[in-house]
DNA sequence: GTCATCATGTAAGCCGTTACATGATTGC
DNA sequence: GCAATCATGTAACGGCTTACATGATGAC
């Protein structure tokens, strides 16, 4: 999200869902944290700090004295001066994005696939594609498990586990016809790469059917 | 499992898979700290430890002094004996099973439920159907809520996110049909029931419509 | 006699959460 | 002036994982 625009801690936790859709849902308790170390890291950094140039001594009365001198007492507890803190996206921040996005995901992470696939704009085309077919491969290959196991131990499964299963192994072959699209789409128009062999209202060929 | 036999940790592991389709996947890191909770708990308790039964000191030779001195010197900092230590469910087990198997599951935990309706055979009818249709309004809201934020958001997701949060929609949907076939598989056929209102051959009336 | 497997456990660590603590800004 | 909200952070804890440590059993 820095990499559109600078923003602070908690504008960032209220957007975050309207970007990812309702599956974010970051804490604060894990959010700053991660601000605290991307900034120690060099990957973000405060652009600008809260605007903290009240009046130096607004309404100078009869109490400013001993405000400034309250202030002063327990200000060097903590050095910094709790206002926003706009962070911007910095050179090695750009690059580690991309880093991290590029990177093959964990076959079981399926969170990780989505917050890829999210800021998939991001990615080269060919990145991209990549991405849809590594996470294909992955699941085409959780099915074919699920489908062993099923096949031996089917019978000691009574009906409310193997429903479970069922429907799983269900929309893993519906996630994976919905992959079939989004890389079917990833793909170059017919017209872009004419060919002896491409006929544009021919449909696309399936990468790799499910069975 | 074990309200069906008792079992030792490492074949509760071993059998998980088979019992819960590939959807299991405990450690032995959490398992065995588990038993040990549970064992504390009064849930379960040591059926039968390993046949400890060894020939007292087998083929007494040259050797067996000093090796006996050497186990006697670093036996009394662990205190088990180290065997297949087998595990029975307990009456206490059995009331805490039932309860947590009822207990209301976190809105946001989909794991709790594919758990307890993998066990759905050990709940009564009443609370089976309860499970159901608990998860059933959880997914709706769900839905709802996830409607409304692409309503808000919709033109600030590029292709990608909005091909994430409609696939997400949509397998939530489906989730909910899942739901309703076995919501009616669970209400008693027709002609157990007989009446003047219910007709064999109509189809089952949805609990409540997806819009 | 030694290797693979069975078997149980502990320790360190990661990742994320909730609860708490603090402070700044704004509207009434 | 004071409440709501914006805004940042820390602390404690929970749950799970991997890596480590240990030991028993059986096959060859």
């Amino acid at each position: 999200m820095l990499k559109e625009q600078p923003l602070h801690g908690y504008e960032l936790k209220k957007r975050l869902p309207e970007v990812l859709g309702p599956l974010s849902r970051v804490s604060f308790g894990s959010l700053y944290p991660a601000l605290a170390k991307l900034e120690a890291a060099g990957a973000i950094s405060v652009a600008a700090a809260a605007d903290t140039s009240r009046p130096a001594i607004p309404m100078t009365g009869s109490l400013a004295g001993e405000a400034a001198a309250f202030r002063a007492r327990r200000l060097p507890i903590r050095a910094d001066r709790r206002g926003k803190k706009v962070y911007a996206i910095t050179e090695r921040g750009h690059a580690l994005f991309e880093e991290l996005l590029a990177a093959p995901a964990d076959a079981d992470d399926d969170r990780a696939f989505s917050l890829k696939l999210a800021f998939g704009r991001y990615l080269s085309p060919e990145a991209r594609l990549r991405l849809l077919e590594r996470r294909r491969a992955q699941l085409v290959e959780r099915l074919e498990q699920a489908r062993a196991a099923m096949r031996a131990a089917s019978e000691r499964l009574d009906a409310y586990a193997r429903s479970l299963v069922e429907h799983d192994t269900e929309s893993t072959e519906r996630d994976i016809s919905w992959l079939d699209r989004l890389i079917a789409a990833e793909r170059p128009p017919a017209d872009l790469r004419p060919s002896s062999l491409s006929d544009p209202s021919a449909p696309a060929a399936d990468p790799t059917p499910v069975p």
